[in-house]
DNA sequence: TTGTAAGCGTTATCAC
DNA sequence: GTGATAACGCTTACAA
């Protein structure tokens, strides 16, 4: 689709460069000097130049720049959704070590989708971004092909990927939900329900469903209680929803758990509504430690993911990579975000 | 700071435009116009050319094409923070129509800061955005002289500015304060308190409070009952803290309104452990319409505001601004963005 | 410390 | 329908 901002179709003329030099009477190299810092020029000619250039509020394009140096200074950046605290946490403590580095963030959302990640990196691919985050969520053969001829560091996020493209940073979505069931077998739990996204394939969601289905079967127990609904992110209206059905999904189960806090949330409302008690009659747990599901009542039980500091982490990842001084071959190929399991008031300790 | 991807700050030689035209047997012009659908080339030519693209995985770099047309293709957008659902969901409404006209969104969060979104805005005018959307919080001076200068539709979202830059999409937030305390006021509610963010200068969020203060002066009543506690954005931990303050801030209230859904449910569910009942010992009411106020218990009265909505409200209009085709005299100064009053369990109805 | 010249990779423009 | 040439605004590389 084509576009213009004036009528006839002509961009107004930009200040240039040039156009600072000539008031200055200077030429632009010492312009493109004085608006580096490290670079040697004159103080006397420096301030006289900067002078100016307030004056004319002259604003550097940098897309000249980047042709000249091939630094483009973006970071392309996909995420699931953005409705979702977590990755929105993740992408805001990302976005602020950026700017310290001098990072432009180009954001995209896939919509769980690995053919939309897929045009959205083609089309990133465009900028030529310097650096490439994106979700370990499975992705398409071509994506995959794309990534690598990028020839700029990839960093996958929220798993360990079996057969990592690059760098990844993150967790093993399998293990935690593995651990949290075991924990909640020892804790007596028997007739333990999942509930999870109804079109998971390839996300972390089903990684989380696998892990609950071995240690459910690890013990012996049956891992029957599978209620799929709702398209990712699942959110707590779904749960709701789920929670509704109670005595066609939960009436011989003694827990539910969840594949994000949201729906646990969602649940645990729906339950409340049809007075049947958690923890008494039901347990309820969640995954991820949404803001939420501290201040619910009762609180939900959860895994405790530290979104922020995989963000930031992700960050100081970045910076290792990309800024001067650092032996590129120390740093780690996988960074391991540590998750823990957090009992609250809607499970009990029995 | 500078960064370099390789050892020897070479960066690997990409393939050009050059390269295609050479395998083709074409001139790199007929290379541009193959890869635009309404060039003029013979459909043999661009087929062979296509085919070639495809095999060296040929990806236009946009910089060099963004200096030629001087168009970036890109949207400058910020917004107060990511970490707000409200503020999410309008960001990705609005990126999923701005994929439609072919732009790509420059993301940055101003953390409610008229410094930062001056840095912000300073550092995307270096990409020449097309347009620039950001929320109407009050800028710095010399924010709106950039945004003048820069030449391009400027869109401030989620109010009614008093003296806009440009483009307006949002609803009065001082009115729908009032409006809302009018109707608790309505109701029966006499001794009502306002629950705020302590640093909230120039914010929305400060002229919900003028709307409060407003209404309850009006009335003949005490806007004395202020709890200001926490840096935007306020959160439900916030709340909580507010709340479990009970005796000291709302001894003597009815009826608390909280700046924005989120501190509602914190205070919600701190009034519940000092087993305070809402509304039967008083009543509590948001700012929002977040998922969670739809499912806590009980229900929180809110003022509705279509966050969805806005963003793609925004990208329509921006559409409208850069699309070919449209009379731009006729796209109106202001969009009104509706907001109604929902009235829950958390009040009660007299 | 400053300047000159030659690109960077693409597209507008004007020929043919 | 296709090509040659000249921008676009900046920085690298080298010279003075």
């Amino acid at each position: 689709m084509s576009r213009n901002n004036k009528p006839d179709n002509k961009p107004a003329a930009q200040i240039t460069m040039e156009d600072v030099a000539r008031a200055a009477g200077v030429s632009r190299m010492t312009v493109s000097r004085a608006l580096k810092s490290d670079s040697p020029v004159s103080p006397e000619t420096r301030a006289r130049i900067l002078k100016i250039v307030r004056k004319l509020n002259y604003v550097p394009d940098q897309s000249a720049g980047t042709l000249s140096t091939r630094r483009s200074g973006f970071a392309a950046t996909l995420v699931p959704s953005l409705n979702n605290l977590h990755f929105a946490e993740s992408v805001q403590a990302l976005n602020e070590q950026l700017e310290q580095i001098g990072l432009q963030m180009l954001l995209g959302h896939t919509g769980y989708s690995a053919e939309r990640e897929e045009r959205l990196i083609e089309s990133m691919l465009k900028r030529r971004p310097e650096v490439i985050v994106l979700p370990f969520d499975g992705h398409t053969p071509r994506t995959i092909k794309l990534l690598k001829q990028a020839n700029v560091p990839v960093i996958e996020q929220w798993e360990v990927p079996s057969k990592p493209v690059g760098y990844s940073i993150g967790f093993s979505n399998w293990q935690a939900a593995r651990k949290m069931t075991s924990a909640l077998i020892e804790r007596g739990y028997r007739n333990i329900a999942f509930v999870s996204e109804s079109e998971d394939a390839w996300t972390r969601g089903a990684a989380r469903r696998a892990g609950f289905e071995d240690a459910m079967q690890s013990a012996g127990l049956s891992a029957h209680r599978m209620v799929r609904y709702g398209k990712p992110p699942i959110s707590i209206e779904d749960g709701y929803h789920i929670g509704s059905g109670y005595k066609e999904h939960f009436a011989d189960a003694d827990c539910i758990f969840c594949v994000s806090d949201a729906p646990a949330f969602g649940v645990l409302s729906a339950l409340k509504s049809q007075q049947i008690r958690v923890p008494e009659d039901i347990a309820v747990v969640g995954f991820g430690n949404f803001e939420v599901s501290r201040f619910s009542s009762p609180t939900i039980s959860t895994v405790e993911v530290d979104a922020r500091g995989l963000g930031r982490q992700t960050g100081e990842l970045i910076r290792r990579l990309l800024v001067d001084g650092t032996d590129i071959a120390s740093v780690p190929r996988h960074i391991e975000i540590d998750v823990r399991l957090s009992f609250r008031e809607s499970t009990s300790s029995m």
